[in-house]
DNA sequence: CATGAATGAGATTTCATTCAT
DNA sequence: GATGAATGAAATCTCATTCAT
């Protein structure tokens, strides 16, 4: 009549947690399910009763990352009416969320992208849209932007253009910090960087 | 230099690129020997008659390629005098090494990337060397640059800071392409980029 | 007698009923305790409860069966005085008890005879008796044709093949109606057949 | 150059072969590919290089068996004239591809039956048509049949019913031989069988 | 009593690598 | 040299059974 009462979703999330860590290390394809089990504290057999596969934890934890930063991001757009400051927190959200200390989201970028550029196979399907994802990311930079024109801050010829190489310099920044974390500091580089952007942009 | 060995090293190349084309369409770690055999035309034995074991293939190509661009960009040093065109060029190179019609290299970089950031196994060992890799990216961007500030062309605060700026939006644009490769093309976006960006640092 | 155990054989009955319908189609091997617990709409862990593992619900299964049939046929051979009568009740209640609206018995007979060919487990043992099930059906065969002969109405030459041969087309003949249902009416099937063999008997 | 020269259609029966000794012993659902691989006397990966499954080793065994059989039926009913040879070796092919010294054909057919009245799964699909297995056989007894009473040697009122009779006294016997293999010659009942099911057909 | 979450033994399946030809 | 058949280590995945609640 009282049967062991468990939240599931905390017990997904854990597992997805403890994937996280794994994959950061050693990447998806060679991440095994007996290592997720270990660092998670069950069985194997435990996974496969909340997940389907590894490709399963890997949907949740792109889907439960990238549904978060759409939330904060959306939060933002509401909160600041200064341009300036919804690029910079817009830029703050995206880097905290790669590289908060509890996560290590960043190295799993890297999967990500390359599982989103690739022939997706059955278990994956078409779940890593980034294409949808990128397209989300400038729309909301190109909206900042336009707002900035706008309200005569910001001088861009190509808001597109413009909302890409933003996004690609963050990206592309990234990947340097991964390569050598003690080249610089990720959060003060990126406030460099924005400095530079937003000069760049400012009329 | 008999005959032989040169087609020895022939067929390695010939290798090398049947598994470039397999490791850009699926990564290096679901790619399978028996994929690059068939792609190759040859038996799977005889693969191990040229390369230790897949990662020893994936060395070979790392390497071709990065000494390739090596040789290259020390050609356009010697080559051209001014620094705008220097860098032009090294972009230039940059670019067309990864994507021009006959190699997939660009998709490769992702895996490049995987490898370096992660704990090396024995194989790979320390030949999948970012971060000197990086280093010398950087460094040939900062003589540019010092050689552009010496000559009175650029006007540049920090050199590192702004190599590191320079290579990271290459390698982001780069990555934004590979996920949606129509949404721009990248050779004339970069030329776009390299325009906004000499007018940075333009004196 | 006291409600509980009136209770407990209920919900023993219940499982097994509801094992039944996914035994007959999944086959035994192939059905998981989950099923079972699913249709008897009941925890999986319940039915350990109520059996030790699946082979306890099959045996289970088995011996209601038979045991059942067994007591209908001594009810038969009671009730009834006339040889041929004897033999259209027993056809009749061969063919009632395996095709009857309720149950699914007859695909669970590929099972029976499956598991009694082979080699027993510790769990099923000598359960599965099958040389003992038929050798019974057989004997009392038998009897009804030897009480045949006697009052002067069959005439059978070796009595036990007749017997073999009469259930052996019994069977064969579910076979066939199991692979096709809509080739004929099994239960007006048996009747044809009834009458040509008891024909062939008749004296 | 001269790479190891296998014929691998030989090598794809030895493997049948040790599947079908193992099949008929435990039952194809409890067979592991361990199983099969020891005793066809390779490693458990050589049976994937030769079939994708366990299924798929069940099929070919299948249909080799049923191959065989439609080519030996086709050479009786060519070769022979009278009705009652035909029949005869018809009876006789049956009953020697179920039981002869090499193969263990009979106790697989319970796992033929099995498959063919159950829903199939993705692996089986619908392989196992016995549908059309017994309408074939019955066809080939019904031809007998008609030939037999145009030629004026047998009475049958319904062809079908009496083929399907006939067909079923066989398997069903073969069940009960199965059941209890000292009961009786198999051979040697059918045989007697035959005379009175041909004296129960004659003119 | 009843439950279903947890488990790991054991099955299937994959594939890099070896090696006889 | 070249080959691809053979292999088994290692991965994935299943599911009967247990047991805390």
């Amino acid at each position: 009549m009282s049967p062991k009462i468990v939240d599931k979703e905390e017990k997904k999330r854990e597992i997805v947690m403890a994937a996280m860590q794994i994959f950061s290390e050693k990447g998806v394809v060679k991440t095994k399910m007996a290592d997720i089990a270990k660092v998670a504290n069950i069985g194997k057999g435990t996974i496969y009763e909340y997940f389907k596969n590894k490709d399963d934890i890997f949907i949740n934890l792109f889907e439960m990352h990238f549904s978060q930063i759409r939330q904060e991001a959306a939060l933002i757009m509401e909160k600041y009416n200064n341009p300036t400051d919804k690029l910079k927190q817009f830029v703050s959200l995206t880097v905290t969320s790669l590289i908060d200390e509890h996560s290590n989201f960043a190295e799993i970028m890297l999967d990500i992208w390359a599982e989103g550029i690739r022939e997706h196979n059955e278990n994956i399907n078409h779940v890593f849209d980034l294409e949808r994802i990128y397209r989300e990311y400038r729309n909301v930079i190109i909206q900042i932007l336009q707002d900035g024109i706008e309200k005569g801050f910001f001088k861009v010829m190509d808001t597109t253009l413009t909302a890409s190489l933003f996004i690609g310099a963050l990206d592309g920044i990234m990947l340097q910090w991964l390569i050598q974390k003690d080249l610089f500091n990720f959060a003060t580089l990126t406030e460099n960087i924005m400095s530079i952007f937003i000069n760049g942009i400012k009329k």
